[in-house]
DNA sequence: TGTACATCAGTGAACGCGCGTTCACTGATGTAC
DNA sequence: TGTACATCAGTGAACGCGCGTTCACTGATGTAC
């Protein structure tokens, strides 16, 4: 039938996700590196053997997660920050983006701190590939305005780097934070990003 | 024989300690949580059963792991600042004596990086536990310092919880680098420290 | 529209393997007298 | 010093279990004519 052409790879596709969802899921308590292939199968209710109709093996999903979870954060964070001028602003306006994404993603996120340094190379590599992209982004933001002016490529980008390296600590601490203590977190957080400002604002005035 | 009193346990202690040594070993390319009781003890030499001489499980192991990576650091990190009294010369100060440190101990530093975020809870706990008495005790240190005059504790604490936070990411940073890109890495941690110490020094000038 | 054939996502059984944990044991080390 | 007994780190065999991967298969979906 004509309106169903796709049909069978649309399923093909659902089945997939259901993978990563089923994945993700179960990593809320345990690394990729201790999940097994049949576990994730049996959660999604398909025979084992029919993983290997999506993935190569577990790295390579792990690779696929890495993907689908800072895919989605970095244009996101991205549009948080457009027509603003003032980088505290843009700070606040981040935070406040990944903040409501970490609340709403919360396995993507537990995914993303557990396996950046505690994954497998391959999976390592993909997190570390998309987060120099987001702090790449940023710098490319930062870059045209007036309050860098006189700054060097390098310090912008070892600026921008300070900066997502915080927001991914950030992210990892709301993660563990009970609902209490989110406001004396996100306070604290808030407070060590202005400070970082303030050493940005100050940066250029003596050696 | 009186002179071989403690011959037993000190015996014990050894072996103890191989287990520890053989699961940091096997952890440079996994993680806990993937890791063997069977692959350590082979990796000893016993057999398996006597794993539970010197240990409840495989957590349990990892939870003295942590302690003995950081317990030794804490000490040698606090010592290389007594009697310095400028902060940013203490920075400079702290980050040879990580350096040499991570170059090392990268077993340990390597299964920090991976446990922190990646691991069980009581892991996970231990090593929080271990930083937050870094900070703290870099906070006692720092609180006597005119520099800090008029800082109240909570802006202490932040401060103290930034450069721990930072001084971490940069080990983890060193396990991964090549020899020749490690002076490059060292000098963008340096400027980034030095630009948060920027901020401290501004950060009661305005609000 | 109807028919004959191709594709391929998911099936179900089977395999050999390493795992954590138990248990009764051995024999060297340590202690009491 | 010598003897009899206690301790306990490490042994070796056994268990049931879940694992990743293979394979020939089924049957619904898709395509060509």
């Amino acid at each position: 039938m004509a309106h169903s052409v796709g049909t069978r790879q649309e399923q093909k596709q659902r089945t997939r996700q259901a993978l990563l969802d089923a994945a993700l899921r179960l990593m809320e308590s345990q690394s990729l590196g201790s999940l097994s292939l049949r576990e994730v199968t049996r959660e999604v209710g398909i025979v084992p053997a029919a993983f290997y109709r999506h993935f190569r093996d577990m790295d390579d999903l792990g690779i696929a997660l890495a993907t689908e979870a800072l895919g989605a954060l970095r244009p996101a964070i991205r549009a948080a920050r457009q027509g603003v001028g003032e980088s505290e602003e843009i700070i606040r306006r981040s935070v406040d983006v990944l903040v409501a994404y970490v609340h709403a993603n919360h396995r993507h996120f537990r995914f993303i701190a557990r396996e950046k340094f505690g994954g497998v190379e391959p999976v390592r590599r993909a997190i570390f590939a998309e987060l120099r992209l987001a702090t790449d982004e940023l710098a490319a933001d930062l870059a045209g305005q007036d309050e860098f002016a006189g700054w060097s490529r390098e310090d912008l980008g070892m600026f921008c780097e300070l900066l997502v390296n915080q927001m991914l600590l950030l992210a990892a601490a709301l993660l563990d934070v009970t609902p209490e203590d989110e406001p004396k977190l996100l306070e604290t957080a808030q407070r060590q990003l202005r400070l970082i400002v303030c050493g940005r604002r100050h940066w250029l005035d003596a050696p």
